[in-house]
DNA sequence: CGAAGTTTTGAGGACCTTCAAAAGTTGTGG
DNA sequence: CCACAACTTTTGAAGGTCCTCAAAACTTCG
């Protein structure tokens, strides 16, 4: 089990230290942590809103988002995941989760006990930190998200999350030449954006006639960056490709 | 200095520990913080977007909004902050702000130096925790705002903004029989609800008519809860009243 | 009391939605 | 290897929500 599952936790660790490096004993914390690994089918629940999770996320292969679902039937996406993303590390800090978390694609996905999150939180300062870095990040992308929906029309709209995409594929090193694989329909990329797939579709047709995109089959190129940064007014700030400000304080002293 | 400023962070303390009791040595370390404090007048800048801040602040008195500017000049507001609320403590991590605050009427703000926040973080776990918590109780309330932005129309939108205020407004003691003063302007408002200030005014006056709410001057008079509530599709659990899950692990121990 | 800001009103038009159905794609089993 | 079912993408047409622009009425405050 370990053998196989070693890598998965692996990954997330470096991903961690892109940011900055880890203590050695942080880091030993953290890769001994026992994890379960499921794989899981297209279009299935992992969590759904009002559980109570006993178990944070991350996602080894795959593709899942968080969503909302309203009274008359509209849901609303909140947040994409990919391979190497934490998908509810906060969940470990909360009672009931306030919304789904399901699957796009058959999907690995990686868990760890809250209370071995929270254990290892308050053992080691720099892995609370991470965790919080962590949480930020998210809280950052719902705030450009909540830009983006809020004032942006449909073509600005579309164009600023395929550039999303494109710029966190490119940070997991899953960008290939000016292409992805966007393995979301038209239906669930429409319920992230706040509009209906009907008008996404015709939006996505003039992107792809003004060449701003070309695709095929689930494969998304951008074919011109400059205009499609333009248009869509992006900044990658706030995807904080970067990392968290200083080394860790406190260790250093 | 001390005697005047001393109050103000027992107020966010007192929040803190409304959720789950500090331990003595953390309390402590947070209340010997040292903090400044700032008259700051109405629609004024604290932080403006591009800026490198060294501190992280916290209303006492007043209301401030965090938000964009986008290129074409129109504004989205992403939060609001009531007296009680840390603004940016999240701001302690991070190189640059993403975005602007600003003040929407005369407000006293306390500050605090990022350094002490991540010393008081990486010394105390129940700090560290209680941070993380901030951090994602401010997520949780963006995802909504995007829900809200994204899947509800003009009217459900408005009367969920205001019911958010009043959730928030009664949680920090400033609701009174079903009142509350909201020193927002139309304008301001529509740029957090994603619509004109024209199309806001229509709405608020079928509000009016409709008897889910009264207005005189700057007070917002929520007349029907049941409907108000149902209209919106309100469900405060995203505000996380409850608090953080446990009592903080490991100290316990 | 006057100036500046805020709220309200009106009218026309654009963007996006709704509903419905056709065309295209993918996966499965005989 | 083709046939068929299920899903996804695309098209069309009509209509509604919300926007734009502009000006008037009302408030607030020095």
């Amino acid at each position: 089990m370990l053998g196989s599952d070693y890598p998965a936790i692996q990954k997330y660790v470096s991903k961690i230290e892109g940011r900055a490096a880890l203590p050695a004993d942080a880091r030993a914390a953290l890769l001994s942590l026992p994890v379960q690994t499921k794989m899981i089918e297209t279009y299935q629940d992992i969590v759904r809103e009002g559980d109570r999770p006993i178990r944070s996320c991350f996602v080894d292969q795959g593709l899942v988002s968080r969503y909302k679902t309203l009274r008359n039937g509209s849901r609303q996406i909140m947040s994409f995941h990919i391979p190497g993303d934490m998908v509810d590390l906060q969940s470990a800090l909360v009672m009931v989760a306030d919304h789904g978390i399901r699957t796009h694609v058959p999907t690995t996905v990686v868990s760890i006990a809250h209370a071995d999150i929270l254990r290892v939180a308050a053992d080691h300062p720099a892995l609370a930190r991470a965790f919080w870095f962590d949480t930020l990040t998210d809280a950052a992308i719902f705030r450009e998200w909540t830009v983006n929906i809020g004032r942006r029309n449909a073509r600005q709209r579309t164009a600023h999350l395929l550039l999303e995409f494109a710029a966190r594929f490119r940070a997991a090193g899953l960008l290939v030449e000016d292409s992805f694989e966007l393995p979301i329909s038209q239906a669930d990329l429409s319920d992230a954006l706040g509009m209906t797939a009907v008008h996404l579709n015709r939006t996505l047709q003039w992107l792809r006639g003004e060449r701003y995109i070309r695709t095929h089959a689930r494969t998304m190129t951008i074919e011109n960056w400059p205009e499609m940064i333009a248009l869509a007014g992006f900044d990658s700030v706030y995807l904080h490709p970067e990392g968290p400000r200083h080394p860790p304080p406190s260790v250093a002293a």
